[in-house]
DNA sequence: AGTTTGTACAACCATTTGGTTGTACGTTAT
DNA sequence: ATAACGTACAACCAAATGGTTGTACAAACT
């Protein structure tokens, strides 16, 4: 999924069909590559459940998925709290080291 | 930087220097490959600003970057806050649809 | 002084990635 | 019915990626 996101054309698809649904050939359009280009960083971005589609008589409307995008998110706030345990047992080590009668900062 | 994120082994650096700052030998002895093969992913997350390195002796200590973390999240709020404008485009027309006697819900 | 340790980096290799063109096929328009 | 359109997919290609081994060098140990 990460490495989904590590395409600048694929994010801003991502950025793009979040804003309003496309279909794939509008989202071609918007890149200077070929149709098949697009077409398959849509599939790797479905792949990643990104983006989903669905069938409209011959096009296929793409639409970007929050929910996706709320599991990245959650992933890299784990990162955050991990960080912040180390922090709080440097402070727990700090204060075990503070004489009692020092000052609150 | 996604692309950092993207690769399983790299994921796990930034999880582990992040709760405690480590060696790159130390980072080595985890995992199942060469210690040229953590070297190299080391420098792509530091190329990256997802850690960073700092000189003891002859050894390295890498600490991951808690700064780096906090744009990457910014950045998928960015992607959330885009899906929520469009969410609300949608309710203002919805509103703009409904009747002047229609009851709250 | 000589050896070991920790790191960096080059050269190499297989696989993956991001792109291309061409083909096929169902759907819509004439 | 035929043509045009939108999509999927295969085959191909160059470049990037993730790994390897080997070499070099400074710092630390004996």
């Amino acid at each position: 999924m990460f490495r989904a996101l590590a395409d600048a054309t694929r994010r801003d698809i991502v950025r793009r069909t979040l804003r309003a649904e496309a279909t794939v050939s509008e989202l071609a359009g918007s890149y200077d590559m070929s149709f098949a280009a697009v077409q398959k960083h849509v599939a790797v971005l479905e792949e990643a459940g990104l983006v989903s589609k669905r069938p409209r008589g011959r096009e296929r409307i793409v639409r970007g998925n929050p929910e996706a995008i709320r599991r990245a998110q959650s992933l890299l706030d784990q990162f955050e709290e991990i960080w912040r345990a180390r922090i709080d047992r440097l402070d727990a080590l700090l204060d075990a080291d503070t004489p009692n009668n020092a000052k609150e900062r």
